[in-house]
RNA sequence: GGCAGCGUAGCUCAGUGGUAGAGCAGGGGAAUCAUAAUCCCUUGGUCGGGGGUUCAAAUCCCUCCGCUGCUACCA
């Protein structure tokens, strides 16, 4: 038996995420996860995310709204969380990478990483801010800019000249948090991670992997290496996030956390653990993770381009660093699947400036299905994709309302009109039914292929031509004009068409789960326990003759133009 | 500044050496079961400009223009 682990990248805990932070990672996780449920069984498939909650920027966006930083945290995990479901994330865990089972897995990494030397102790120097009693990152010490003489010019970089700074290049220099010009530069030790040791090991990992993957992750894996890896330092001057034990480096390390970018990573399996733990069954994370265990697991991750160095290089350093002489080594990841940015009619999404659509703002105006369409159909899979409301909403409203939607409304409302409601079960299978099949194998095989290798666009346009087909199958059987002549051969029409509705529900389900869920539901027929095939013949004839069904009220709406044009002065789409 | 990616039909995008493609939009036809929803056919591009390699270039090389991202303390 073969497995599949799919891991989505960690949306940061800070509020709620836009539509480009969901189509980049989540989503298409969710979309290959549920693929791979239908063709390998819910057991053999795990899928994984969490919030990402350590940092400074939690800590300040907590300060800003007057939580503590835990319970600013806990809030907007939940929201998260809840939003997630909203838009049918199947997530088998939904985890927090402050859990006490990510605190224990972190330190693990850092004490194995400790043992084999790939840790050492380095002293620099930092800002610290007296009013605000903490280190400042560079980006929060503003002050006039030496080269254009910009007066809110960032410690690492001016906004204005767009020169990189250090923050001691700045003059009068002062906290962006309190605007306190009373901060000093310290020593401040802190731990690193020797990656310029593994250059050779993972130019070899990626190199194998380039067929594999796509040009985007290794073009950007290549660009690192070749540029040459530094040492990363991985702790930080914080309160929040995980301690480094005091048995590193004798404690000298003591009250310092673990840099966000170090830990977070290390939740994938820290989320795995919390699924363990909490049924109940707290070992069965290791045979996700850990060799040999997990010697039948194929491991995929998704994330979007910005992501891609934490994830070819700095978490692979972790890993195979910590892997030295272990008895058990950590599972390395397989297949790395990285998207591009989705912008907003031209600009980008921004959280800062609230610039796009959110998903709590999504489903208010329309259910989820809606958006996971359009969204995985223009997935930003070679490029850039851009985001505008009337692309939108013609994609919805031809796709999926006149498509998709009209097929199943046209077959049950003639089928209930002409059979009372039941399939019927005069005539049999004949030329037009000999050639459906024969496309839908077809299609079928290239959809599959497509989700096999994660070619999202592509999987969106068979699927879509797989309803067509559905459409095209109707209009040449013509159930409406043999109903005058032959009625056996009208209900072999519609006993087929009936069933295509079925078929054509669980294909489409890794996509729109919401409307599958309907369209099946109408039909009065479960949808758990059916697997992934590409027998079309014996599909269309799995319903029975006799077998009573419902007309749905109808799937999917249309958008109107005066939706779109509200919606673009609501949120400044053009 | 450096590095990377992109620039293909009105729009959104496939296509990495062998006679330019899809969906939408536009045009024509068929059908009238259905959310006026469908199905078929079709117009449309000197593949950003220029130069080069090759029997052959959207595809490889050089150069110019434009857009985007990254640049290691953003996460």
């Amino acid at each position: 038996m073969t497995r599949v682990l799919i891991t989505s990248a960690l949306p940061y805990v800070n509020g709620v995420k836009h539509l480009g932070n969901l189509v980049g990672s989540m989503l298409p996780a969710d979309v290959f996860a549920r693929y791979q449920r239908l063709k390998l069984g819910a057991d053999n498939v795990l899928a994984i995310c969490a919030t990402d909650e350590h940092g400074a920027p939690a800590e300040i966006a907590a300060l800003e709204e007057g939580l503590p930083v835990a319970e600013y945290c806990a809030k907007w995990h939940e929201v998260q969380k809840r939003l997630g479901e909203s838009f049918h994330l199947s997530f088998d865990n939904f985890g927090r990478s402050s859990s006490p089972q990510n605190r224990e897995l972190t330190q693990e990494f850092a004490r194995a990483l400790w043992k084999n030397g790939f840790l050492e102790v380095r002293t620099t120097r930092q800002v610290y801010s007296h009013a605000d009693k903490r280190f400042l990152q560079d980006r929060f010490v503003i002050g006039t800019c030496p080269h254009c003489g910009y007066d809110r010019a960032r410690g690492d970089q001016c906004e204005n000249c767009t020169r990189v700074l250090d923050p001691t290049d700045l003059k009068s220099p002062r906290s962006a948090l309190s605007g306190s010009p009373d901060i000093e530069v310290r020593d401040t030790q802190h731990l690193f991670l020797k990656q310029s040791e593994f250059s050779d090991r993972l130019r070899a990992w990626i190199s194998s992997n380039e067929a594999r993957w796509s040009p985007l992750v290794t073009s950007i894996a290549f660009k690192w290496l070749d540029e040459g890896l530094r040492d990363r330092g991985i702790t930080r001057d914080l309160e929040w996030g995980v301690p480094v034990p005091d048995d590193i480096a004798d404690g000298a390390l003591k009250g310092k956390v673990f840099y966000v970018w170090f830990d977070a990573p290390i939740e994938y399996i820290g989320a795995t653990r919390e699924w363990a733990d909490a049924r109940g069954t707290p070992d069965a994370w290791v045979r996700w993770w850990r060799m040999p265990e997990a010697g039948d697991v194929t491991y995929f991750q998704f994330m979007g381009k910005d992501n891609v160095p934490f994830h070819t290089v700095g978490f692979p350093v972790t890993v195979l660093g910590a892997n030295e002489g272990a008895a058990h080594p950590w599972k390395l990841v397989d297949v790395i699947k990285g998207f591009n940015w989705l912008n907003y009619d031209g600009g980008k999404f921004s959280t800062s400036q609230k610039r796009g659509v959110f998903m709590d703002q999504a489903l208010e105006l329309l259910p989820a299905d809606q958006w996971r369409w359009y969204l995985m159909a223009n997935a930003p899979e070679g490029s850039d994709a851009n985001f505008t409301w009337e692309h939108f909403a013609g994609t919805v409203n031809k796709d999926l309302a006149d498509v998709l939607g009209n097929f199943v409304n046209r077959i049950l409302k003639f089928a209930t009109a002409r059979f009372e409601g039941k399939v019927p079960e005069e005539g049999a299978p004949g030329a037009a039914e000999e050639e459906l099949e024969a496309r839908l194998a077809a299609l079928i095989a290239s959809y599959t292929d497509n989700l096999e290798a994660m070619h999202f666009r592509k999987a969106c346009a068979d699927l879509r031509a797989i309803w067509v087909a559905g459409n095209e199958y109707v209009t040449v059987a013509a159930p409406w004009t043999l109903i005058k002549t032959d009625r056996a051969a009208a209900a072999t029409a519609v006993r087929t068409g009936i069933n295509l509705i079925r078929l054509i529900a669980h294909l489409s389900s890794p996509f729109i789960p919401s409307m599958s869920h309907a369209m099946l539901a109408a039909l009065r027929v479960s949808d758990s326990h059916w697997r992934w095939t590409g027998d079309a013949a014996a599909e269309l004839r799995h319903i029975r003759p006799g077998h009573v069904f419902d007309v749905p009220p109808v799937l999917v709406r249309k958008i109107e133009d005066a939706e779109i044009a509200a919606w673009q002065e609501r949120f400044g789409g053009s």
